[in-house]
DNA sequence: CATGAATGAGGGTTCATTCAT
DNA sequence: GATGAATGAACCCTCATTCAT
C-alpha cells in the first residue's frame, strides 16, 4: 500500500497520508452511524471531503477500506495494549484490580471507536473468510490467553479457548451502544462489565 | 393491516394467516443466512413462494416484515416464558439451577430462530426509533426483574435496571452464531452462557 | 433461458418474447452505431423503450445479451444457409455461378443486420476465451468447407483450412460499412465481393 | 501545438519530441493490446513513463493521441512505400510479382505495428467525421492507383476507384491477428493475403 | 387477490481531464 | 514543465416498490 511512499516529496506523501486517515476517520463514522452495509462509498468520501473516484486513489475498494481500517484498529489497540500491559505485574494483582488494569483501555477504545463494532457485526462475508476485524481481537484475546496461562498454570487448553472466546462475546455484547452514552453512562457501563468479567472468571474457578 | 379480517370468508383469512406466516418463515431464514440489509423483498418472496406483488398484498414494505417478525417472536417467547416460567418455584432454588431453568428456553430460542440476531444487529435505524426487536427482550427482562425482585427485595431501582441491561447485553453476545454450532458446540456454549451468568450475578452480590 | 416460459401464461410469454426481440434489435442498432465499448445497456434499454432494470430480468448483463444476439444471427443464418443451399446442386455449377448462390445471401444478411461485425470487432476478450459470434461464421465456413471438398476431392486438409480462413477474413473486411451504402453501391460491393472470391479460389486452383 | 517549438531551446525540443515518440509508442501498444475504447490515458502514460498530467502537455486529449499516431503511421508507410517502389519497375514484371514487390512491405508494416489495425477498427466516430487513419491506407491507395494506371492506361477512374477500394478493404480484413501468429503462420498468411490480390485483380482483367 | 414485469433511484467503480503544487 | 491527486459524469447493475394483466 505505501511501499513506494518514500519516493513522493514529503508534503505529498503527508497529504496522502491525511487524505487516508480522513478516508478512514469518514468510513469509521459512517460505519457507527449505519453501519458496513449501508456505508456507501460515496458517503464516505463525501464525509471525507473528497470526490468519490479520489477516493479510489487510496483505496481499491469498499472492502479495502474495512481492512485497512481493520488494520488501523488493530495498529491501534496493540499499541494501546503494549503501554497499558508492559509495566504491569501480571501475576500478583487481585483478579478484580487486573481487569480493571487490562479490560478499561479496551472499553475506552470502544468508547472512542464506535465504527469497530460495526465491522465485526459485518454479516456480507461467506463462512468460510475470516473477517478481516479479528485480529484486532486477537490482539486482546492473545494478551488475554497469556495473562490467564500464566496465572493458572495448569489450565486445560480447551478450556482457556472455551474462556476466552466467552470473554470476547460477552465483551463484544456488553460493549453495544457504549459511545452513545454520556460519561457517567459509560462509567457504569464499565463497571458492569469488569463485574461481569470479574465474575465469570471466579465461577469458573479462574483467578 | 389486518383490521378488517373478520369481513373475509374463514377460508380466505386462514390463507392469508398462512401465507403470512410463510412469508415470516421465509424472512427469518433470509435474515440468518444474509443479516437484515442484505434481505432483499424478493428473495423473501421467493422463498415464501409468493411473488413479490403478493408479499405487498400483506405487509407495507420490508420494514413492516421485521415489525411483525420480532412481534412474532415476542409472542413466542411470552407463551414458551410462560411455559417455563409458571410452573416454577422462583425463590427456593439455588441461583445456578434457577438460571439453568429460566436462561435454557431462552437459548434454545436462540438456537430454533436464527433470524432473531439479525433483528437485534439491525443498522439501519436512527436512533431515535427503537428496535422494533426490543419487545422480544422486554419479554425476557421482565421475567428477569420479576425474578431477581422476589429473590433481592431491597434491591435498588437503578441497581435492578442496570443489572437487566448488563445480562441482556451479554446474553446477546454470547447468542452469536450459536446456531451455526454443532450440538455438543451448543451444550458448552450454554454452559459458558450459565457461567457468565451466574458468576455475574454472584459477584454482584445478587441471588 | 426460457425453460419454464411454458408455465407463463401465452400472452405473458409473447410479451416477454417482444421484449427479447426488442432488446436485440436495440443492441444491434447500437452495436452498429457505436461499437460494442461504447454500447451501454442503458442506451439499449432506452433504444428498446424500456427501463435499465427491465434489461436484467431478460438478461444477466451487457455480455449475455451479445451472446444471445449472437446465437440470433447464428439462427438466421442458419435457416437463410438451409434455404439457399437445400436446393442447390453442388458440384454442376460454374464457380462463378456457385458463389453468387452462396455469397448473396450472406450478403444480404450482413446488409441487414449491420450489428453484426461489430460482435467480430469485440477488443473487450480475452485471447482464450472464443468470441461468441463466431459460431455464426462456423455456419457459414462449414457449408464452405463441405461445397469445396465436395468439389475438390482430393484437397489437403491444411490447405482446405487456410483457404476458408482466408475467405472468412477477406469476406469481413469487405462487408465493413456496406449497410451505410445506397442500394447500387450495395450491388457494386456485392459485386466485388464475389469476384474478389472468385479470383481468390480460382487462382488457388480450386474449382 | 508545435506551432512556437522552435522558440524554445534545442535541448528542450528533443526531450519534447522524444516524449511525444514515447507517448506515441504507448499509445500502439495499448492499442494493440485493448482496442481503442479499452485504451485509457492514463494507461498510455503509465507505459510511457510519465504522468497523466504530462501527456496533456503534449496531446490535447486521446482523440488527439490517436490523430497523431495515424499521422506517424502515415509517415511511416510513406517512407517505406518511396523506399519499396522507388527502386522498381512498374510496368514490365508479371503482375505476381508485382504484388509480392508491393504488399510485402505492408504486411511487414502491419506485423510491426499491431496497433495499426486498431485504429481503423474504431467504432467511436460519428460517419460524417472521417476516421483519421484514413491517410495511412491513402498512401498505399495513392501508390497502387498510380501502379494500376499505368499498367492498365484506359482503365475507367470509377472502376479504378472500385478496385483500390476492394483491395483495402480485403488487405484490412487478411491483417488481423496477423501479429499473434508466428513466423510460419505469418507468411502462409502473407502468402494467402498475395494469392487473394492476385487473383482478384486477373479475375477482374487487371494486369 | 395473485402475478411478475416494470420502474428508476442509487450502489460501487472507472477514466478523460484539470489543477495545485 | 512535470507531477499525480482530484474531479465528476457515466458505466453496469441491484432492489424496494408499483401496476397492468
Amino acid at each position: 500500500m505505501a511501499e513506494d511512499t518514500a519516493k513522493r516529496t514529503p508534503v505529498r506523501r503527508a497529504r496522502g497520508l491525511a487524505r487516508i486517515e480522513a478516508i478512514l476517520d469518514a468510513a469509521a463514522s459512517e460505519l457507527a452511524d449505519v453501519g458496513y452495509d449501508r456505508t456507501t462509498t460515496n458517503s464516505i468520501a463525501a464525509r471525507a471531503g473528497i470526490s468519490p473516484g479520489s477516493l479510489y486513489q487510496y483505496f481499491s475498494g469498499k472492502e479495502a477500506i474495512a481492512d485497512a481500517l481493520a488494520e488501523r484498529y488493530a495498529a491501534t489497540v496493540a499499541a494501546k495494549q503494549a503501554g497499558a500491559f508492559g509495566v504491569t505485574d501480571v501475576t500478583t494483582p487481585e483478579l478484580s484490580e487486573l481487569v480493571r488494569v487490562v479490560v478499561d483501555p479496551i472499553i475506552q477504545f470502544n468508547v472512542d471507536n464506535p465504527g469497530l463494532l460495526a465491522l465485526f457485526a459485518r454479516t456480507d462475508l461467506p463462512e468460510r473468510l475470516a473477517n478481516p476485524i479479528e485480529p484486532v481481537e486477537e490482539t486482546f484475546a492473545a494478551r488475554l490467553r497469556e495473562i490467564v496461562t500464566q496465572r493458572n498454570p495448569g489450565i486445560d487448553p480447551g478450556e482457556l479457548a472455551r474462556v476466552i472466546e466467552t470473554l470476547i462475546l460477552m465483551f463484544r455484547g456488553l460493549m453495544k451502544g457504549i459511545s452513545a452514552l454520556d460519561t457517567a453512562g459509560r462509567e457504569r457501563r464499565a463497571a458492569e462489565t469488569r463485574a461481569a468479567i470479574v465474575g465469570y472468571l471466579a465461577h469458573r474457578g479462574i483467578r
